[in-house]
DNA sequence: TTGTAGGCGTTATCAG
DNA sequence: CTGATAACGCCTACAA
């Protein structure tokens, strides 16, 4: 592998002059400059990167830590953040934790090591005070509701969403709701359960705590959802659920099974994909992709943001 | 950022003793070893990578190139991929080409300058002379069906699959067959191409162009799908669909449409997904994570490898 | 078992 | 405009 020096050793100029041309500095005559592009011709020179890296302490590298990529959601984040990392000449470093603590540790310490240059996390399972802690070593990024003066943040109010759908399902009649999640702790499950919460006791309303169902991520998930509903004695007439994906399975199943929709059962999905546009399910809209390109500005950012994105519910005809 | 002199500094032992300590290399005295470790400690020491990577002159990277993340076949490849550099202490470099080959070649340049320590090419846009050329600069390997004795390979034989397939349509009767694929380029591509002709041929049966669609990835393209053969004069009685998320949009739209599977139209998807099981959908079965983790250890192997994947077709109530 | 010294390939500083 | 030379932080012959 040829290397700078013997490129400046081709050309008859010194090691700077050669670096200068490689990064378009000013300050070189037009004939060294020439003999220099002449010799990286000549000799196939590839620029050792590591060598860079070293030399600058940035690598171009920027982590993402989520839980599974073949998930829709985490699938539409991500092509927000590979498309702005495309644009600004980053490449992404991917971290699939499936929500285990070590693998998060583990993209944190690449931080730490400088191996990446900052840190976006999708979805968080280790405790906020472990990611302040590793701040000093770059930027990270957080998707959640969370306001910080220390950490950048995108996200989207899961409390308010929640609360307006279910007042929605209530405007509707329904007094019997539940909803499914992907999981029970994170941020996001906890807003969501003291929306509920804070609803039912505006109204006057029990709670059942089978209402809620956690574990709900694919599609065919919806079919475990239905077969819990079967099995109780007053089922929900109306549920919320984490994504169209789910929903989508939970209407397949209703066809199958003849429980009409919304008659006997109301859905309403969130994403807004188009599987809920095709299969007409009413959907609450979340940005996700712009939600991934603001992810990525604020990773390579030096000032700190917290942003709340806005949704939409789109009406359709499961509810 | 202290670093391995310091370390040595403070334990009063030289920087080799330190390097050995730290990568638990044999020969040094306890006494010595306890010292660094608890200078280690003390000063909550990080190793820079990047020295590691420039030194060694590898990166533990590995990059993977696919065009679209947030698609189930390729979710499904990564996820194997995943796993197993997960088991190997090895990272992931994303690259979402969009079939773009300017980005496929940004992957080789990255080879090229050692950023990365070899290269996993699901879906290739580029030219093989060009992937050959970059041989040179670590390992490549590419899940399509070549048999090479310079390039690993995963792959399955999409003409015998698609041959198998085509019999077992014509054996239920079906004259008017046509099939939906992702693109219209690329090795697959062109194998079904081939099996589709070959087929044709052997049976006599004309060829219609129009019974080719391309462009068909997601759930939401199964309407596409279904509209253009409603503007067919002879629509066809049966369709090959490149997966079974596709397939699973041109149910539920024929439902929509009340259009009567499999009675007025067969439908075979690809990759036996838990939709297709959820939908009742006739589909071949391709092990995808399984070969992911293949493609991983075929690219931090050594030698050579073509490993051909048998699928199988999971029948179901869409024929 | 330990340490010295040179090398990895760049970039940055500073004097000419 | 140009070029020595010193970082960057780690690894590893080789010598002791």
């Amino acid at each position: 592998m040829t290397n700078i020096k013997e490129l400046a050793k081709m050309a008859g100029v010194s090691v700077t002059t050669v670096s200068r041309v490689l990064n378009n500095h000013p300050y070189v005559s037009i004939e060294k400059r020439k003999a220099v592009l002449e010799a990286i011709e000549k000799s196939n020179y590839q620029k050792n990167i590591n060598a860079v890296h070293l030399s600058t302490g940035r690598t171009q590298l920027i982590g993402v830590v989520l839980p599974f990529s073949d998930h829709p959601y985490f699938a539409l984040l991500l092509k927000g953040i590979a498309k702005k990392a495309l644009e600004n000449n980053y490449k992404l470093v991917l971290f699939q934790t499936e929500y285990l603590e070590s693998r998060e540790l583990e993209a944190l310490q690449m931080l730490k090591q400088k191996q990446i240059d900052s840190l976006i996390i999708c979805s968080r399972a280790c405790d906020l005070s472990v990611i302040e802690e590793h701040l000093l070593f770059g930027p990270i990024v957080l998707c959640e509701n969370i306001k910080s003066e220390k950490i950048s943040t995108t996200f989207v109010n899961h409390y308010k969403i929640f609360q307006e759908a279910l007042e929605y399902l209530y405007q509707k009649g329904h007094r019997e709701i539940g909803y499914c999640i992907g999981r029970l702790t994170g941020t996001s499950s906890y807003k969501r359960e003291r929306a509920y919460r804070d609803f039912l006791e505006k109204y006057g309303l029990p709670y059942h705590s089978e209402y809620i169902m956690d574990k709900c991520l694919y599609f065919e998930d919806g079919e475990k959802v239905i077969n819990q509903i079967k099995q109780m004695d007053t089922p929900p007439t109306a549920l919320l659920v984490t994504n169209d994906q789910v929903a989508a399975g939970i209407v397949i199943c209703c066809q199958k099974q003849h429980i009409s929709i919304p008659d006997e059962i109301s859905i309403i999905g969130f994403d807004n994909e188009p599987i809920a546009k095709m299969m007409n399910i009413t959907s609450i809209e979340i940005p996700l992709v712009e939600m991934g390109m603001n992810l990525f500005l604020q990773a390579v950012s030096s000032d700190i943001s917290n942003k709340e994105w806005s949704v939409k519910l789109m009406e359709r005809e499961t509810v």
